[in-house]
DNA sequence: CCTATGTTTCGCCAAATAACGAATTATTAT
DNA sequence: ATAATAATTCGTTATTTGGCGAAACATAGG
């Protein structure tokens, strides 16, 4: 129960949503997710923690940049959720946006998106 | 995005993936509900109308009791995420407890569960 | 070693949610 | 018709959650 109900509760959340299917193919940095769900980097990570709590992603840390991606062997509980929701998220509109933005942003090199955010 | 964000945040509760589990293979109505949660039943009333909401239960009226079922020809994003919760909750240890005591509550007329639970 | 900087943690506030009892609704039974 | 009653809706309160900025942490580069 404790299992399903913390996976429940990190998929309740659109921006959680959003990350969720940011990774689905792409192993965004921390200052990119920032750039595309357009919060404070303190909220993103918050979010990130929380998908991360309950298994639905996984990061690894390259220099001062933190990258998250799909989990690699996933329990069954966390890998059917993850199966449930991005086969029903290819069709949103939010997603198919953020597949736009994140295709010119995760082109850029990090170093770049940070020069940006930190003049703001 | 919107549907799956609806039932991701009605599958977030505790008593709410209670409730899923008992109309699995049951239809019980809202006092026999109300016996095994042991909430008042205006919150109960909440958590399924929550559900109903959602197209994860459904409900019939027979009399004055109204019964919940799972929905007949739920939609797909329904369906999987239906799936997903019963399949993982079947271990746990509250369902079980629920399980034996809704054996006991779901064999008793509702007529004589209401008037248990209005003297009180 | 020291500064710069990407990320996380912490403390706070605002918004959303869960719980209750009272009032309302819909139906049965007298 | 009228009273009784199962369920729902409404209004209120307490808790949880989401958001931010400041401070702390960790790593790169001078």
């Amino acid at each position: 129960m404790d299992n399903v109900l913390k996976i429940s509760k990190a998929l309740a959340d659109e921006n959680r949503l959003r990350i969720i299917m940011m990774v689905k193919d792409r192993e965004p940095c921390v200052c990119q997710i920032v750039e595309i769900l357009e919060y404070a980097p303190s909220t993103v990570s918050k979010h990130l923690s929380i998908l991360k709590e309950a298994g639905l992603i996984d990061s690894y840390k390259k220099g001062r940049w933190v990258y998250y991606k799909k989990p690699d062997n996933p329990s069954r509980v966390v890998s059917d959720a993850l199966q449930w929701v991005m086969s029903h998220l290819e069709e949103s509109a939010q997603i198919t946006k953020d597949r736009l933005k994140c295709i010119s942003v995760c082109e850029q090199d990090p170093v770049e998106i940070a020069k940006i955010q930190r003049n703001r």
